[in-house]
DNA sequence: CCTACCGATCGGTAGG
DNA sequence: CCTACCGATCGGTAGG
């Protein structure tokens, strides 16, 4: 016998299987496209049974955005990036949230509904839960303090997720969203360059 | 008598009040929340009357993103900035671009909104209008050829916008969207200081 | 015959 | 968790 310490009761699992039958179907066609009936008949039950789980439409996008936001796996991503200098924990962290963007295009997409279609709502409350997170990050790149020209570490931090978001939500910006993420490491790379050395050549600098 | 070359008639002026009707509605509800009903009122006319001049609700958001789509506005700000430096041009492109996105906060909305209520249908042929202005902006990053590292300007440009534009989009990840901009004209400085300069010393380059 | 637009209502679907 | 429904509202269209 295999021992199960918290043993799903049954009515977590319908919750789960709810849960599990709106996410892909929000990501692909937003919130209010959805209609319950899809959820319903994607998670193998009667549009009532939902309201056993959820009082409305909406708290099931709301469990959705604090379970799975993006925010918990970039955070995590880049406190667990090795290197152990700024230059090579810069291109290993960048690397990391590539990887995961490519095998998750789909990962802004449940902020930018929570944005368009909840003017976000939740946005407050989910940042409260990440703070910690970002402080740290914050104290990760106190390390490297010698290091830079004196910047305020969350400048730093939120310049270099701005970079990485940005390489990212361009192709959504230029091209149809179809297909997995075509994406060049190089570029990438030269990306990360440039926000350590910056544009301009060395000496240059008035 | 003023002359008028082209006086839009009476059907022209009610299609532009249609969509001066269902663009604030599309940007603070999204599409799918927006109702034709919505839309015809605060247009002034029945909602069939709308039919005279849009075959479908979807034909309304088309006619709005290829109108008022946010790169047509983007390009030529960054191109009408003055400087005669590669650091003066970036200064001023940043902070126009800030001045325009403080006085249109929706600037992004409406292309989430084609991100995730249409799947990005638009964007291939939305790109196509404005290559030409990416190709002329790229002409002008090439006249500071001798001063970069070497670098392919459209990866420059590429990252000077996503600067930019994840400079703003940070204030929609990590706040409330209502009320105007509150925006930090020292942090766009130092958020272009390491685009030019990047975080590190000088003569930390390794 | 055209346009622009109306009041009323169509077949279906929304959340509950 | 179901079948059977509700008040209301959806996008779109009828004749005039």
């Amino acid at each position: 016998m295999i021992p199960s310490p918290n043993p799903p009761s049954k009515g977590e699992l319908t919750r789960q299987a709810i849960l599990a039958a709106a996410y892909p179907l929000f990501l692909e066609q937003g919130y209010h496209a959805t209609s319950m009936r899809q959820v319903a008949s994607r998670a193998g039950i009667a549009v009532s049974a939902i309201y056993n789980h959820f009082a409305a439409k909406q708290d099931i996008f709301s469990a959705l955005i604090f379970d799975r936001h993006p925010y918990q796996h970039v955070l995590p991503i880049l406190q667990r990036a090795p290197g152990s200098t700024l230059e090579e924990f810069a291109h290993n962290a960048a690397r990391a949230m590539l990887t995961e963007l490519e095998n998750r295009p789909d990962f802004l997409k449940l902020i930018f509904i929570e944005i368009i279609e909840f003017q976000g709502a939740h946005m407050p409350s989910l940042f409260q839960t990440v703070y910690p997170q970002v402080l740290n990050l914050v104290s990760r790149f106190d390390t490297w303090d010698d290091r830079t020209r004196g910047l305020p570490a969350p400048i730093i931090i939120r310049t270099f997720i701005g970079f990485i978001f940005s390489y990212f939500i361009s192709q959504y910006m230029t091209g149809p969203i179809t297909g997995p993420a075509r994406k060049d490491a190089d570029d990438m790379h030269t990306v990360v360059d440039i926000f350590l050395h910056g544009i301009l050549k060395p000496g240059e600098q008035q």
